[in-house]
DNA sequence: TAGATTGTTAATCGATTAACAATC
DNA sequence: TAGATTGTTAATCGATTAACAATC
């Protein structure tokens, strides 16, 4: 059994890689552990020890090739493919997350989108016909989808992620505001802006 | 001097007080922090340990008061009062922002809301009429603004920034795909739903 | 009182950093 | 070669957990 590698490490990979991305994006084609730590206000050390866990990317004296890199990292994340998305919720923010267009490209595509109230259910929504929420289940296990988003009210979160559960679903992005209970096999990633306001207000006099 | 606290901690203490509220909102005027502990999958040390480093909220074979602790970590939180907050980008996302109805009540009311595109100065989006970027500064000093929520597109997310932070700005929600630099006294947050999505697919097969 | 739960100390665990040999 | 930078080891630092006296 190959080692387990902490979870705070894949949480910073994705980091990494956007980084590494734009400097690409920005015509660069090496770079080095000081120079991406820089970026990303993280020491060169830790950013060396992450990237060994998962082999030796790069060339002493010489840094690391973006290209190659970058492949690597989309190789380790899984995301070297494209997952389908089930969006769950088409408010506002359901909305916003439907006419995203920075899923692309990253790994992620969006493939349906479910809502149960009846102003929404058959309304287009970018590309999306709204679908009823009974269909949930159907669809994606239809598709095969693995992953979902949540964005409908808080009192809901926790009925819409035991259907979602129980269709298969292994990742949820949760932006409900609100802790919500997955048995030990489904990852759960929380967005809750409030939250993160909070987290900042204790520092501002 | 008081002793500094973690930030690890004060991350916590949103997601304690968001349940709590919950939990006083289901009725419940007492809790533990074993009960806390397991709605949000942590150990009741910890959280008992994290609390204590603001004062004894609890008591001895009793638990914690809830309308008490929450009070108590709002204040800590300093979310006992009302934060207005510039809002950055009227796009999509920044659109269901505007219209968001979870920022009150928990400390944050969107004061602004500015976007360089002349498509969209000067129209109403919720309560707001969207101002041009140029008259950010001039708005963010007459209100006493600390806090900002930035919605553009990433080739803008820097100059913005250097834009709120010339202004005072001391907060920075950033929504926008890409690392900001911001001088050290000013705090940054990121919401990145992919990098959320790329952190759960390393461990789906 | 007996049972429950806190706040805190000490022990454990894990993550970060410093340093450097290897080598491009 | 000389300079730069990696990958890795060991040391340091910090966070979590276990345990329990205090006490409601």
């Amino acid at each position: 059994m190959p080692p387990t590698i902490p979870d705070i490490v894949i949480g910073r990979l994705p980091l990494y890689l956007r980084a590494l991305t734009r400097l690409a994006q920005e015509g660069q084609q090496v770079t080095s552990s000081h120079e991406l730590g820089q970026r990303l206000g993280i020491s060169s050390a830790q950013i060396r020890k992450d990237l060994s866990h998962f082999g030796g990317f790069g060339k002493q004296g010489t840094g690391y090739q973006i290209p190659y890199l970058v492949e690597q990292l989309k190789q380790v994340l899984k995301v070297n493919r494209e997952w389908e998305v089930a969006l769950v919720g088409a408010g506002d923010l359901g909305s916003a997350l439907a006419h995203y267009r920075g899923f692309v490209n990253r790994g992620f595509r969006i493939a349906c989108v479910f809502d149960n109230s009846p102003d929404k259910i058959g309304k287009t929504i970018g590309e999306f016909v709204v679908q009823p929420t009974e269909k949930l289940a159907e669809v994606i296990r239809e598709h095969n989808i693995k992953i979902a988003m949540l964005a409908v009210p808080a009192e809901h979160a926790q009925d819409v992620t035991d259907e979602l559960v129980a269709a298969g679903i292994q990742g949820i992005l949760n932006y409900a505001p609100i802790n919500i209970n997955v048995p030990e096999n489904v990852r759960v990633q929380y967005i809750d802006p409030v939250v993160q306001l909070q987290r900042m207000t204790y520092y501002i006099p």
